[in-house]
RNA sequence: GGAUGGAUUCCCGAGUGGCCAAAGGGGGCAGACUGUAAAUCUGUUGGCGACGCCUUCGAAGGUUCGAAUCCUUCUCCAUCCA
């Protein structure tokens, strides 16, 4: 199977510029293409990590990728997909998330002996002139066009501005300068980045008469069509210290039942005949399918031990209610008042609930245990020996952490 | 630059002098049911030393016994005109 029907078959791909051509460059291992990355954060999150398996994928086919790091484009903001301007960074917070990203980018492909490149679009978009971009790159683009494109129309109704609307510009810059400088003829991308890859494709088309080519990945959208990734906290974030790998895998032991096997599908690097094996999986065997998903994920981003204490963890907590490896805190003698700690306080301190009245109602409505017995009267007090091996507080069904003394 | 409309709690959106910690919906959280799923039903959803107190209706002032509501200035946004 090539490389091309494998990202077919497993549903990675939305749109292609010209099916035909992409096949012969990716299969045969004579592509070199780019995906950027803007540094909105200090952290990559699923997001990234779909786009990063791509990267993964085609480079073990024998492609040669780039990683752009948009340390100039972040400057301006994509008003993509959004009904809002963004909020703008400053140049320092620009450059720490960049520093991040690299980090963590290292940890997935491979750089070493030129087998990937790591670029900053900031080296060459901040030392643009303004007279010279118009005349070079401006006046090859058509307003008309432009706002005709998708990720403007819904902009339209809610006010864009000039600064936003210039995102496009860079990132079809981008194309054309990787395009010279590295013989990059191939960009990938989001699917939500399709008007924007273009724009590349058609500035090179343009400035220098030659064919480039785009590809965008299909989003990765739930059974409800909303961008999976996401919780009510936020992201879920690649950084073990912003998503510990426990929560990372009950992200993903928690997806709906629709969404498993698309999930396995399109994240995981198992065979396409297991997963195909999969598919007719119904009701509770599901369950397993979930197992399997968080696992294998959680192994590719944190590394086998953390899955293994992560998958643990979760079956002990979920069977038994005790496991060894959950999240825990550790008290001080600070948090004792006359020698006692009340449950208000435990469920604060550990970060269960967020405030002393979310915690008395957790109590109030029977959301809260200690080591397996639920706690009824907001006033139970514990003195520090009931901490010696740890207990257990549980919120909800799903939040667990250990209190130490 | 001018005219008009607008900014309310996590989001949408009511409220136009006291009965407003602010309707309704969405989302979230908790409970029941389950498979750590979905759907459904119920409760809950600013904070706190809690039948009371404190902070919140874009920002700052002012009027008033009393302001999300009235006045002034400012900031931001949308639409139309230039």
């Amino acid at each position: 199977m090539t490389i091309y029907d494998e990202l077919v078959a497993r549903g990675l791909i939305a749109q292609v510029t010209d099916e035909d051509e992409i096949k012969e460059l990716i299969n045969n291992g004579k592509a070199t293409f780019y995906i950027g990355f803007d540094p909105t954060a200090d952290s990559l999150h699923v997001g990234h990590f779909m786009a990063l398996c791509l990267m993964k994928r085609l480079q073990m086919a024998g492609n040669k990728p780039i990683a752009l790091i948009g340390g100039g484009t972040g400057m301006i903001g994509d008003p993509t997909g959004r009904t809002d301007m963004r909020q703008m960074m400053t140049p320092e917070t620009i450059q720490h998330n960049c520093d991040c990203f690299k980090e963590q980018m290292s940890k997935f492909i491979d750089f070493s002996d030129g087998k990937a490149l790591m670029v900053n679009n900031a080296d060459w978009l901040m030392d643009l002139n303004y007279i010279e971009l118009l005349r070079e790159v401006g006046a090859h683009f058509s307003v008309n066009r432009m706002l005709t494109a998708e990720c403007y129309k819904q902009r339209m109704e809610k006010g864009l501005s000039f600064l936003e609307f210039n995102y496009m510009i860079m990132q079809s810059y981008d194309f054309y300068a990787l395009f010279q400088k590295y013989g990059c003829n191939m960009q990938f991308g989001g699917d939500d980045q399709w008007s924007n890859m273009l724009g590349g494709t058609e500035l090179i088309r343009r400035k220098l008469g030659k064919d480039a080519y785009a590809m965008t990945i299909t989003l990765l959208l739930n059974s409800e069509g909303k961008k999976m990734g996401k919780t009510q906290a936020g992201a879920v974030w690649l950084d073990p210290n912003k998503t510990s790998p426990f929560d990372f895998y009950q992200y993903w032991r928690n997806v709906a039942d629709a969404d498993v096997l698309k999930c396995i599908r399109m994240l995981t690097f198992l065979p396409l005949e297991e997963i195909d094996k999969m598919d007719s999986w119904e009701g509770a065997q599901l369950n397993t399918a979930k197992e399997i998903l968080a696992f294998e994920l959680t192994k590719l981003v944190h590394g086998e031990d953390e899955a293994k204490k992560a998958q643990d963890a979760a079956k002990a907590l979920f069977s038994s209610g005790n496991a060894a490896d959950m999240p825990s805190v550790t008290l001080t003698e600070d948090d004792f008042t006359d020698g006692s700690v009340d449950i208000l306080t435990l469920l604060v301190k550990s970060g269960l609930t967020p405030s002393r009245s979310e915690a008395r109602r957790a109590v109030e409505q029977g959301g809260v245990s200690v080591d397996g017995e639920k706690v009824t009267d907001i006033k139970t007090a514990y003195t520090a020996n009931a901490f010696a091996d740890g207990m257990v507080l549980k919120r909800g069904k799903k939040n667990f952490r250990k209190i130490l003394k």
